[in-house]
DNA sequence: GATGCTTCGTTATGTTATAACATGGACGAG
DNA sequence: CTCGTCCATGTTATAACATAACGAAGCATC
């Protein structure tokens, strides 16, 4: 009784996206962090996911893989994958996201320090912005009232190009 | 048994919260909606609470004059102070803070259109600010990716200029 | 005083997140 | 080798945040 029965069945993801997981993995190796299986599971599952997954939303999924997962499961992978830069939390629909910033991107934690959100309302799309003009103006604004930056949430909710019909 | 029972007792908040929750009453009345009892002593809390207070800890303080309040109790007043303008929920934190925006301001739901938020993480402190050139940035950003703006929620986390000490 | 509207009470439940402690496996030091 | 340590995970329970649904009370208007 093999869990990995055979060989074309291994990868339970498309192509696209186990290419994606095995950057993130040898990124995580990279910096001596490991992306197990669980953690794979799961991101792979965000990367699959036609709109962001919330916490229970994964921890469902998870499940055919691991009949016991427990919501400390979920959450525990996803704050590695936080951690990490793979994935951000969109913290006005308690949801995930694949990081897009810099395909190449390999500072981790950093990662999430500059990011905006595009959340169209009605097909739930999520497009992550790094707008340098965003940034220098929250930091100036900042900067006049003595605050020190260490973390910021920027998300927009509207209508995307799409939804605008 | 009346629930008014001296003069002086009438007013369960400091001078200066009762005149900003008069002067909330009168914009609430001038665009015709009512700032109730129960909605009142909310926005009272929020103005005297020494850090953003969470639903349930309103709930708890409120119950000092309506001993069943439920959950729904304070979340419909929660709603109401929102659309009016009155308040503004912090999403990192689930916790509401009381609007700064110009004191003068008379156009309800739109003053949340556009504020920013810097969340002290060590004395828990919250400033809003109302920053042009971070406007700006994020509807030129937006715009460059068709996107229609509706509602923007930008919370900074990082250390205040008293706590950098 | 009937009608319609807003507000509020009440019960129940849904949703998101964490605490606390036990288990198991990898790996180096002795 | 086997002990201890570290990390990841399993497991149970509960905390924290939020809403659904329905009915009754207040009050403005006709």
């Amino acid at each position: 009784m093999d869990k990995h029965q055979s060989g074309t069945t291994d990868a339970p993801f498309p192509a696209a996206i186990e290419a994606r997981l095995e950057q993130a993995e040898q990124a995580c190796f990279t910096r001596g962090t490991r992306l197990t299986e669980t953690r794979r599971q799961v991101l792979g599952l965000i990367l699959a996911a036609p709109k962001p997954p919330g916490a229970y939303d994964l921890l469902e999924q998870l499940r055919v893989w691991h009949r016991n997962a427990a919501p400390p499961t979920i959450y525990r992978a996803l704050d590695f994958l936080t951690e990490q830069g793979l994935i951000h939390k969109i913290e006005r629909l308690s949801a995930f996201v694949p990081c897009t910033h810099r395909l190449n991107c390999d500072h981790g934690a950093e990662c999430g320090h500059r990011a905006q959100f595009l959340i169209c309302r009605v097909c739930g799309h999520v497009r992550e912005l790094e707008d340098l003009d965003i940034e220098i103006a929250l930091s100036r604004a900042a900067q006049a009232q003595g605050f020190r930056i260490e973390l910021t949430t920027i998300e927009v909710e509207g209508l995307c190009a799409a939804c605008r019909s």
